[in-house]
RNA sequence: GCGGCCGUAGUUCAAUGGUAGAACUCCAGGUUGUGGUCCUGGCUGUUGCGGGUUCGAAUCCCGUCGGUCGCCCCA
């Protein structure tokens, strides 16, 4: 049977019903901060991920060879293309830039839950902007998942800052040779065992007592119970600004956070689902974080930045489970019923003439005079009320609504007041 | 790249090593002007694919492909 690749996804219509539905409240509440919308093309040059990550990006991508022999590869994440792109014209854009984009990504890699070979993300990113765009771009991202019907409840931030833990690892004396196997360590903390943990850190020639100060830094979850070293100031600030927001209620000061990429440089975070405990379960719902030398380090352009990345698959599944994504397909709202012959061609002139004025209108393809079957039709796509032709021209129309099963005479001047009555 | 579990009709699932079935969906009817739940009939399978064991395999074994969950890695 010819299905879909492995790890892509075929959109039936009540799929892409709730597709849709993400897609539109992403957009709508990003248009609300406003953010202006880009795109890229999907398939970009091979060593614009190369240069940024290393070759050993190369074999978790989808990528070939043209035929204008060039390597090239399908995007697994935005923000090279949105580094090029704002490196070319940034010029011709006041700062701070506020754009997002709604892109699908590839990655070549076995699929499990939460985690395909495809997926659409909202990117969101704030270029050339200072403390209060970190603010704007985590409180857009917290204001997406409550617009998409989530709550207090159901997730959390994590924020943090690697430049707290750079100064802090520099007050420690641990040196910057050692910072990223650090972080690797750091990230797996919450998923294995605490021996483990130790062991990674001594493997990397830590006393014990170091590792005591970097255990309680991730535990720590006040600005006050940090160690105090330059960066501490900007989270207090951030979290200061999330709180003239109201949105201070989403956030968790949290050091454990350190995100995977190695291109973050300050602020980072991540959103978690909560369960009924409140304690983090699953994936990432969203992550991101401030990329301040990026863009410099790869075209020269001196440039700060913040963005961050809400992927459709396990916000797709977290709402499934809270009952936020019952959405159907678009119905019509009128389906118009032909009730004997001589009235064909008034029902096509009536189809047309609702159509016009804007009202999602179906009819019959087939049988058009067996009244039972269009009616049937007509319940069956999920029409609100049908309007039954019964007469000839300049005459009544009758209009039934299918919930109610309550029809009526109207007059044929009137009809489009009582149908827009009746949708209300 | 590694490991666990699972592949039977369009879908959800039955079938002790002994003739592959049910429900739903879909299609056609239920006498040429009013719908959903009713009734009748019909379609649908090399049991994912390829080998092996056996008198006989959906069932047991091997391989392969796919699904799913986890590891690795991370968007």
């Amino acid at each position: 049977m010819m299905q879909a690749l492995p790890g892509f996804r075929d959109f039936y219509p009540e799929e892409f019903a709730k597709r849709h539905f993400i897609f539109s409240k992403w957009r709508e509440v990003a248009q609300r901060y406003g953010f202006w919308e880009y795109d890229g093309p999907p398939l970009e040059s091979l060593e614009l991920y190369t240069k940024k990550s290393g070759e050993e990006i190369v074999n978790q991508l989808y990528h070939f060879v043209d035929k204008g022999e060039r390597a090239v590869a399908l995007r697994p994440e935005m923000t090279p293309t949105l580094v090029r792109m704002v490196a070319a014209k940034h010029r011709n854009y006041k700062k701070p830039m506020k754009w997002f984009s709604i892109p699908q990504l590839f990655r070549y890699e076995r699929q499990q839950k939460g985690r395909l070979r495809e997926h659409f993300q909202l990117n969101a990113d704030i270029v050339g902007g200072g403390l209060q765009a970190e603010v704007e771009l985590i409180a857009l991202s917290i204001h997406t998942l409550l617009e998409l019907g989530l709550t207090k409840k159901d997730f959390r931030v994590r924020l943090s800052s690697r430049l707290v833990w750079q100064n802090f690892l520099i007050q420690l004396g641990v040196t910057g040779d050692k910072w990223d196997r650090v972080f690797a360590v750091i990230d797996k903390m919450e998923r294995v065992p605490s021996e483990k943990t130790e062991k990674g850190f001594l493997d990397l020639g830590l006393t014990k007592e170091l590792i005591e100060k970097i255990q309680n830094a991730v535990k720590a979850r006040s600005i006050d119970a940090l160690p105090q070293v330059e960066g501490t100031g900007e989270l207090r600030t951030i979290i200061k600004g999330l709180h003239d927001f109201g949105m201070c209620d989403y956030v968790n000061l949290d050091l454990g956070i350190v995100r995977g990429l190695a291109y973050y440089s300050d602020t980072v975070f991540e959103i978690f689902a909560l369960d009924k405990a409140d304690n983090y379960t699953g994936r990432a719902i969203a992550g991101g974080g401030s990329y301040n030398h990026l863009i410099e380090n790869l075209t020269g352009v001196k440039l700060s930045a913040i963005g961050f990345g809400m992927g459709d698959v396990v916000l797709g599944d977290l709402l499934s489970e809270k009952k936020l994504l019952d959405i159907s397909p678009i119905q019509p709202e009128i389906f118009v019923v032909c009730a004997d012959r001589r009235f064909v061609d008034k029902t096509y002139e009536t189809v047309a003439d609702f159509r016009r004025r804007g009202f999602r209108v179906d009819y019959s393809l087939r049988n058009i005079i067996d009244v039972k079957e269009q009616l049937e039709r007509a319940s069956e796509v999920g029409a609100k009320v049908a309007v039954i032709v019964t007469h000839e021209f300049g005459s009544k129309l009758e209009v039934k609504n299918l919930m109610t099963r309550q029809q009526e005479s109207v007059d044929q001047e009137k009809v489009i007041g009582y149908l827009k009555d009746q949708l209300r």
